[in-house]
DNA sequence: TTCGCGCTTCCAGTAACTGGAAGGTCAAGC
DNA sequence: GCTTGACCTTCCAGTTACTGGAAGCGCGAA
């Protein structure tokens, strides 16, 4: 599978692709004429990359991530402990999404479409759900 | 207020408030010595971006969000338009974290933490939950 | 008054792309 | 067979969003 369409599959640039290959991301081969050659797998990888760094996570954290969907024989204990700790960062994430979700429905359920100046709301947004 | 104790407070770097400044996200005032003097609002919108950023959010739609938190003034109509806008995003976001999580607690809870090899949950990763 | 910590600006470096030039490949149409 | 245009290649420069470090001022405590 030639980069254009693992571009439209994955839905990332073909040279952002080439700069996760660049960086020890993915591994595809090549043709004779040179082009890089995917595979499934590779579209996989790829997926999940623009998936994880859309949501906040560096490329160091996705390369760990990775490493959980790839390397079948490693030691279970290490991955174990890899994804727990990831767990409760992407726990973090989906609580803080949910806050700064239901402030803009608030907001947006509160200023009619009309010009009414005042929207109550408005310290919501700075975030007391992780205030604790 | 300090930069110093806002740093503490937001979570933020001192250098990455002060770069937020630069690049005209906050305006705090100036003491007499010349040190930068933060109001609790300033803190708030830090912590706002500080959430956002995290969360995958570019620092160019932190701005369009925080003109939702700090224009009270602007036509509502259009808050409106960009506050839903951004709300499909959030929900989306919201969904591939779950998506996330599910499948790392999966992983976690199949993979003992001894040493069998097989991990049987790995086409979860590459994200099923985004291909509808 | 001097030590140390916190503040200042400025400039350079890094991470993660992103754009563009210069050129090779390939299937389609004349 | 040749050309056109879309797609591929490498390489190098630019952008975004910080991040580190140097050089120097401010200020409360010993």
């Amino acid at each position: 599978m030639n980069i254009g369409a693992v571009s439209e599959k994955s839905g990332l640039p073909a040279k952002t692709i080439r700069y996760y290959e660049d960086i020890g991301l993915i591994r595809p081969d090549r043709r004779e004429n040179g082009y890089r050659d995917y595979s499934m797998e590779d579209v996989h990888r790829l997926r999940f990359l623009q998936r994880s760094r859309s949501l906040g996570f560096s490329v160091e954290e996705c390369r760990q991530l990775l490493s959980l969907y790839g390397d079948r024989g490693r030691e279970s204990m290490e991955v174990k402990a890899i994804a727990s700790g990831k767990l409760q960062e992407i726990e973090r994430k989906i609580t803080e999404l949910q806050g700064l979700r239901d402030t803009l429905k608030h907001l947006v359920a509160n200023c009619h479409g009309d010009s009414r100046p005042e929207c109550p709301i408005i310290d919501g947004l700075s975030g007391e759900t992780s205030v604790h």
